[in-house]
DNA sequence: GTCCAGGCATGCA
DNA sequence: TGCATGCATGGA
């Protein structure tokens, strides 16, 4: 990968399996918008981006270098190889077809108590409400980065909030979870910082331990914000891919089983029901 | 009107 | 341990 940079502009060229929709776009993260110009724009860890890919296929980012290499490489997991990735995941049949159809989708490495926040939100919940939801919450709460984007708002911020505030967002029943989370957060009760540091079994633990967080919201926190690339989290979708895999998954989705999942997440949205 | 969505807590056997 | 039920909301 080379990368160059200009003023406010990062260039990035050679960069292997990189789809901007379906990466951010395939339900791992809510919080990003597709311009007119088909350029996307979204924010994270207090920063806002604007990426999109030229006609050479190399990629533009509108941010500082020192935010590439502070927020945006990782980010976009851009130190994984996930074209040799692919290769072994494609050992599998099914895999290998989704890949060939949907080739470029990343796990993104997002911050935990986005992360968190947001699956909690996402429970017996479809996409185009989630996001309307995460909407409504950062844009009325979080902090403001330039005219029209807001940071997600911190735990702090949300355990001012009453359970009314989240149900007059929409989060329906949800609204109690995230208001104890966002109070234990706050308070210190709940350490997603120690939780980060642990290896995957104390981690969805102590998640487990969290009101409103079930082994299906655990999993996505664990593979979209600790960045636990080995979980693959089983929804009502998932559900019905597994009945592919009558004898448990295969064994060349062995440690990145949370991209085999993702691959799969995907094609069972426009193919299976 | 009914069904469903990146499920979970609760009560009960 | 496993299973049934209720739960907010809006789009299909």
């Amino acid at each position: 990968m080379i990368i160059e940079a200009k003023e406010n502009t990062v260039i990035l060229k050679g960069v292997k399996c990189l789809d901007l929709a379906l990466t951010l776009d395939c339900g791992q993260a809510f919080r990003w918008e597709k311009e007119k110009d088909g350029s996307w724009s979204g924010a994270a860890f207090g920063k806002f981006l604007n990426i999109r890919k030229n006609e050479n296929g190399d990629l533009i980012l509108k941010t500082t270098l020192n935010d590439f290499n502070t927020v945006w490489s990782h980010y976009f997991d851009l130190d994984r190889d996930y074209a040799e990735i692919c290769e072994k995941l494609k050992e599998d049949r099914l895999v290998s077809s989704t890949i060939d159809e949907y080739y470029g989708i990343r796990i993104l490495n997002q911050e935990p108590w986005e992360a968190l926040v947001s699956f909690v939100i996402s429970q017996q919940n479809n996409i185009k409400r989630i996001k309307g939801i995460i909407k409504r919450l950062c844009d009325t709460y979080g902090e403001k980065i330039n005219n029209e984007w807001h940071a997600f708002p911190s735990a702090e911020a949300l355990s001012r909030l009453t359970v009314e505030d989240f149900e007059a967002l929409g989060a329906g029943y949800r609204g109690k979870y995230i208001k104890k989370l966002a109070d234990d957060v706050a308070s210190g009760v709940i350490n997603l910082d120690e939780i980060k540091k642990m290896n995957l079994e104390d981690a969805k633990k102590a998640l487990l331990d969290i009101y409103g967080v079930g082994i299906k919201v655990a999993n996505c926190a664990l593979l979209f914000g600790f960045q636990f690339i080995e979980c693959f989290p089983v929804d009502v979708w998932m559900k019905r891919v597994l009945a592919f895999y009558p004898n448990g998954l295969p064994e060349c989705f062995k440690g990145y089983e949370g991209i085999a999942q993702q691959y799969l997440f995907h094609w069972a949205r426009n193919n299976l029901k």
